[in-house]
DNA sequence: AATATATACTGAAACGTTTCAGTATATTTA
DNA sequence: TAAATATACTGAAACGTTTCAGTATATATT
């Protein structure tokens, strides 16, 4: 680090008190016209730019929060972030990213070093997330929202802030879209269940799966872990099998487009033969000759809501009430389930 | 913030001073095993964490690197941004990501506020990385490593550390290749031509076509700006004209992908009509459907490397020199310029 | 035994801010 | 005109660390 100048130099210069100094370039009041311009002008002039960590140290505000991701190259992470940083910023804000791979070992460091590091606020949108990680937060009282996912415990979920999709709905209207375009064999590649958004999907699917009467095997229910290859390992099998279903709907659009690859080099067409169903929306799934159906998620707006509610949190603008918000899921038609060959069948 | 337990605290506790706690966590020496023993013991009972602010404070180091790129979302970015965080994290690190969305002053701003922060050091990949910024940072003395751009004043240059592809031997090559496959017809989408790369690119390009005695109408090179809708317009243009060129190669894939689907739209296939080739080998390009013929950009390595430069430069571990990486550019041969269809042809 | 040296430990200053309790001066009020 | 009040300004403490100059005690050297 280069010798700055610091608000004692401009003092001197200015000769009047660090105090002053202080006052004058934070209009606070107490500090005569004549002086205060002096002042700003020394500051101007020398390009004086205060250091936010002395600031940081004596205001106990950083002006920083951490975002927890599980990998900035996922799409649906880049987006969330994209939401994040941008409205950090306009906020007054840095973002501090830290990704975790979905090692929760990888993860608690992070919280460490974030509360090390004084963050105002932190917004978690992982997979793993130990519900004993969310208890820390609330004992060390740094607040933070939980995107995409919720305490598992209930006592916790009732005290955390969080932003999910329908995650229920979404899993829902999947099944439904497909049953209405015919099918009746249906195989489900789910996120990991120890995460909430991924079990209410399936929930979701199941209910849906009732009303319709229709019944499938177990197999043809598969836990993934969002991983592109394991999700076109996970089909691949599925398709070989003697039995293989007409439609696979993944319940995250990477894993859609795993599967999506699997089936192809299988030799068969989508939506001709099979019909494809993810949920995100992720920009990929809207190329041409992909045009993947599929649940939307508002991942940019999750994550400038998350920021707007953390920010409104950490300066108490607003009276404190937990907000809990739970956006629509919405079905995004394209080709991969047939919907533009025939449309609905029932 | 909360009451958290300080350095005094566990003086009080060991009843020690704290400057003995200091050193025993620090593992100095100094402190005999006994006290330091019951210290260390302490701090960890009570889970003491430094405030890394106040270390920050007088150790003039924050373990923080900026990291300023246009934008998370693209994939170029996000995987830079990931070979960034996690050699970041490797080396006891955090990242501040500073999104510009290619504005110059949003940039000039998070200049002054990584400074403010004290961040001890800058990984910088934007298109708009105005020369007199990067002065500024020399002249402030906090070390930066630009990827995949370089200063355009020479003085500047030679100060600078950068990591580069070869771009010029990337515009070369893709051009190479099409002329090979037959093209004499081939329109240029470039990047910003203010950027280093953008404009290396293209004169490998032009090198490229004197070279094999291809003549193209100035009409065929447009300028681009990175942005997949303004590409796609561009190419629908291009397409429009009466003498419509037979290969499109765009300066970077999402441009190529905004290119694609102008001419996808138009009704012709690729690449039986058109060959379409692209720069970066972002992931999407490598989806079955896609198969976009690129030349590799090595995005996460580029972003490692840069960081452990950075790092070096700051930790002053080694003697130090100015680095200038150049990494090869390597074609990465798939399906939209025809190559699996008839091979090479000259 | 006297001196030199090593070891264990402490108090205080420093980093760059903000803020609080005071002080001095100017202005208003009665 | 005296008292009350407002305004301008300052010194010092505080935030949580590290480090430096000392001091006291123990050990080694002659």
């Amino acid at each position: 680090m280069n010798k700055r100048v610091t608000i004692k130099d401009i003092a001197k210069m200015a000769n009047a008190s660090v105090a002053a100094v202080s006052m004058s370039l934070n209009n606070r009041p107490g500090i005569g016209d004549e002086k205060r311009r002096k002042i700003i002008e020394i500051a101007k002039k020398t390009g004086y730019q205060p250091s936010l960590v002395a600031k940081a140290l004596v205001n106990k505000r950083s002006y920083l929060i951490g975002l927890i991701i599980k990998d900035i190259s996922d799409h649906f992470f880049a987006e969330l972030a994209k939401g994040v940083e941008d409205t950090a910023k306009k906020y007054g804000y840095s973002t501090i990213l830290c990704t975790t791979d979905g090692n929760s070992k990888t993860q608690e460091d992070y919280f460490d070093i974030l509360c090390s590091r004084g963050v105002d606020g932190i917004i978690i949108s992982t997979v793993v997330a130990e519900d004993s990680q969310i208890a820390f937060l609330i004992d060390e009282k740094i607040p933070f929202v939980c995107i995409n996912r919720i305490p598992l415990i209930p006592s916790l979920k009732k005290k955390a802030e969080y932003i999910i999709m329908d995650n229920y709905s979404a899993g829902y209207k999947g099944i439904e879209h497909l049953w209405k375009l015919g099918h009746d064999k249906i195989a489900i590649i789910t996120g990991s269940l120890n995460a909430s958004n991924a079990r209410d999907s399936l929930k979701g699917s199941k209910a849906a799966l009732k009303k319709s009467g229709i019944k499938i095997p177990k197999r043809y229910i598969k836990e993934g872990t969002y991983s592109y290859r394991e999700a076109c390992l996970i089909c691949e099998r599925l398709l070989k099998s003697k039995n293989p279903p007409t439609a696979v709907f993944a319940h995250d659009d990477n894993m859609a487009l795993g599967a999506r690859e699997a089936i192809l080099r299988s030799g068969l067409a989508i939506p001709k033969d099979i019909a494809l169903m993810g949920i995100d929306n992720i920009k990929t799934g809207a190329l041409a000759g992909i045009e993947l159906t599929t649940i939307s998620q508002k991942k940019y707006e999750m994550g400038a809501m998350g920021v707007k509610i953390l920010v409104n949190r950490i300066e108490e603008r607003v009276p404190h009430m937990v907000e809990k918000i739970v956006l629509d899921a919405e079905l995004i038609i394209r080709n991969t389930c047939g919907y533009q060959m025939h449309g609905y069948r029932r």
